[in-house]
DNA sequence: GATGAATGAGAGTTCATTCAT
DNA sequence: GATGAATGAACTCTCATTCAT
């Protein structure tokens, strides 16, 4: 029996009731921040754009335009571009790692732990694809600013390690060196979702969309299977 | 056994003797393409600048600076930034799968040709690590531009689909949706790399690191083994 | 004997019980001009940060938050930053006025009359330095704004030119180009106030520092005495 | 007889032949600096903006105007708007220091050094009328870069006051606070041909207007004579 | 072939002013 | 009377690109 199978039916992400707080949707019944009405805004709009642009190619212009507010209005609430943007992936990888800590906590066993984490990365990154983009796109640049974002992802990363130390330690998992694991199976995960969204070009990538399943299978074919054919013995 | 055993002696990538052309280490014995003097100088420049800054941050001043030449002479010899960019990227990539290619082909078996690829790419991003910071940082961005890139990183995914549909057909792997495994994989020995490359701020990696075998251990592991311990069952 | 030593003693300036009113201090027995606190608190403010960044540079948002109040309060009272300087400025060229005239008119003799004129003066810029800063350093411009200035300074450069006047009609005073040598006396005295002021530099000159008096005798020695010494004759 | 007589007719002002370099007329026979074309123009369009506007209100755009240059020329040769001010008041304030030490340098006897000190500041602010509105508007104000120009401006005023130590010492002038002094015969000059300047609104003050003339017998006068009617003793 | 001074469109940012509350 | 969020015109500065030499 396939491990991937385990989870099939019972377990529930908790991702249902999402909603858009801030620009991206948060999920996993995420408190709502009160914040004031125009700061959502324009967080929503500069997810947008930068999502689209880069944030070099990103205007301020653009951002003013798509939130229908005036640009002096963004530097009312915000000091810069560059905070803007920090603001906006801060938030984006908090919400991240919420929901993920908060779907793994469902579980005690690590395979299960696991299990739960990849598909609520997943699941997070189809349900904020714009925000998958800019993180995958932006976190890996040479920029001062970026070396923030890395060591904010880092923080999630060790979220995976840990589970995989805990298996490690109750012999339920088979792990070697479980720092750079941790980062291939972040790597595995994001880049096959990040590459899928892409293959979408234009459409958006439905959250019913059967290649989420295909997705969140392949990874974990990956993990708990060897793709070695046992009768290769 | 672990398959990771496998290849421990016998096999030897097709790296030595590498050697510098156009900028970026070119490895696996590849022809030098001949070429006007300063046009390599300037490609050197050009991998070195907007390895450190990014597409857009690069500033052509700063290629012309550390090339040692007059900026119009870049726009002698390219149409513009995006092109002398874009000729960049074309011949990284294609530099990447020449080099996976050629050592993939000294093996038949779809397991050891796996093998083979996942130690080359590792190999070479370590190699050229300018230009894999390049490669992962500008090949997932929205912009026109990146789109070519995504295309041919798509063509070098094709080269792991490949090897995994042979092994499936074979019955030597066990493998469940192909295309997508083969970005999963592509992802996890990419973002792997990546992220050891940043974690060394400052020095460069260096070949002989031991991380390096650690890195391979590493995706063999998680490729041909399954995370969850046999005496589970 | 010389001219200097006539005042010593006997003269007093209208300047004890001097208090700050509408910003600067306001020497002279001067009427509290009755006016809406909040007025008087953005006077004051708004002396402290035109004074310390010039008209330019002072930000109204800095002028609310030494107030202490909204920048729309200061709108309601003010029609524009212009206005608001202007009536500052013609408030600080008004008092100087005042208080000159005040100590002038105790004497009859031209003399007498020049001489408290000076000391009036120096006395008055270091009491109100930053009105003095501002007065000199925003007099003299090129901006339309500005010829308002010039001109109610000419309005008290008349009043040394009367002076000057009187005292040659009346063959007390040794005058040539009456309306020139009162604008190089009103230069000396300010200039000199200035230089000592911006020579201090972070700590205020305090009125019963000893350079006041050194000052006031320089200005009188330049007056009244020759630079040649009479045994060069 | 008056020392304002002393020089009427023998002493010949290092200013003939004075011609238009970097912007301003620079007088004394002082040498052309050899530089690049454009910078002059730029230079001359710039000093006379600034003299129009002041610093803050000149703009990049209009220096550009009347330059006949794309604004990016001017960043092409200057860092910025600051750099450009700086180098143009610098450059000004070294052209009065050298104009000024040229003509004084041509005298021994203290009392005609001041004179040719008092001719010489007076002539060098006419013939570079914009300058001398630069240099006294600007060089009074708080901001950070103004305190550069006024410790140029003080190395001027140690030029008069160690005339006026020598004369002390020699026994041939009659000095208390020698530097006080200095300042004060400085801004006595300055105001004075400020004034004057200002007066004539619209037109230029011509050199051989009488008035030149009419001030520097005014400041001699203030110098070198006694206000007080010697028939007063 | 090579140069580098010149260009100008375009971007981020500032801030006096307004106005609904 | 008082507030402060919102505005948008205006400004400085950047930098890819051009072209006369």
């Amino acid at each position: 029996m396939l491990i991937m199978d385990l989870f099939e039916d019972g377990h529930q992400l908790f991702m249902k009731n999402s909603k858009y707080v801030s620009g991206f949707r948060v999920t996993c019944w995420r408190m709502n921040k009160m914040r004031h009405e125009k700061v959502d805004i324009i967080f929503q709009a500069a997810v947008q754009v930068f999502a689209e642009s880069g944030f070099d190619q990103a205007k301020m212009d653009d951002i003013a335009n798509v939130a229908g507010v005036a640009k002096g209005t963004i530097y009312y609430h915000f000091k810069s571009k560059e905070e803007l943007f920090s603001a906006l992936m801060d938030e984006g990888i908090e919400s991240l790692i919420d929901c993920v800590k908060r779907n793994v906590s469902l579980y005690s066993n690590p395979i299960e732990r696991l299990n739960a984490l990849i598909h609520a990365q997943i699941q997070f990154f189809i349900e904020n694809q714009k925000l998958a983009k800019l993180l995958l796109s932006e976190v890996f640049g040479t920029k001062e600013r970026q070396q923030l974002f890395r060591k904010r992802i880092r923080e999630y990363m060790q979220l995976i390690e840990q589970i995989l130390q805990d298996g490690k330690e109750s012999g339920e998992l088979s792990v070697i060196h479980s720092h750079e694991l941790a980062s291939a199976i972040f790597g595995a995960a994001s880049i096959l979702v990040l590459h899928k969204i892409y293959s979408f070009e234009g459409k958006e990538l439905e959250i019913e969309d059967d290649s989420v399943t295909v997705m969140v299978e392949t990874v974990r074919h990956l993990l708990f299977n060897s793709l070695m054919n046992s009768n290769q013995n």
